[in-house]
DNA sequence: AGTGCGATTGACT
DNA sequence: GTCAATCGCACTA
């Protein structure tokens, strides 16, 4: 790793640090549309992998679908945690899924990052993904956290502090943004809580769904 | 201690 | 378009 690139820690590509917590909408349908078109910095030992964020889903309170539904577990604590903080957890045994937590501390909410546009670090991801068609690298969330390297040992970060994961600006007006139901659950299946960049060819779902 | 089940993906018809 | 792999976790007993 090279001189240049350490001096790059802590920033986004446009020199930016992460998000402060106080930025961050508590409510969770809120922080699901803010964190379209912000962007996701992973560090890593060989480099900087980033990108922009442009599909998320909010898992609400009191939402059947969501992970906190019956109260604390060993599993999903990360929840309730105060606002930016990661729960990842493994899901159908093979992807891991990342959310920031929203709401106050002692709530249990958060929203699912689903797919980002690969910006930074494209040779790292496509190394991590093992494929290189970069629409593919991070559209869907198990995608997005195998090219990121993310899995359960991240559970818990602080997101709004420089580290191995953290949450940069981006764009200020990230364009038009969709909304849908959520994909692959059946519990609260109804309830439009997918939000998604209209126009990029970065969000995962069939186009029946990125029509709203 | 045993059981059932996914906030998915990749391979295949 | 369909379908099975895979395993940690929550739940029941």
């Amino acid at each position: 790793m090279g001189r240049t690139d350490a001096l790059k820690r802590g920033r986004d590509k446009d020199g930016q640090p992460p998000l402060a917590r106080s930025e961050l909408p508590t409510d969770t349908v809120s922080l699901a549309r803010y964190l379209i078109g912000k962007i996701l910095v992973r560090e890593l030992p060989e480099g900087v992998a980033s990108g922009r964020i442009v599909e998320t889903e909010a898992y609400v309170v009191g939402d059947a679908a969501g992970h906190a539904y019956r109260g604390m577990t060993g599993r999903n604590r990360s929840l309730f945690l105060e606002p930016g903080h990661a729960y990842v957890y493994l899901a159908y045994g093979s992807s891991c899924m990342l959310n920031v937590s929203s709401e106050m501390p002692g709530i249990g909410a958060g929203v699912l990052i689903r797919a980002f546009e690969p910006l930074e670090g494209i040779p790292i991801m496509q190394l991590n993904r093992g494929i290189e068609r970069l629409r593919d690298l991070a559209r869907g969330p198990g995608r997005l956290t195998a090219a990121l390297r993310v899995d359960r040992r991240l559970d818990g970060l602080d997101l709004c502090r420089e580290g191995p994961l953290w949450l940069g600006s981006g764009d200020h007006e990230p364009g038009e943004i969709g909304q849908s139901i959520r994909i692959g659950i059946t519990q609260d299946a109804s309830r439009l809580l997918r939000f998604y960049l209209r126009d990029s060819p970065f969000v995962s779902g069939p186009r029946s769904l990125n029509v709203r």
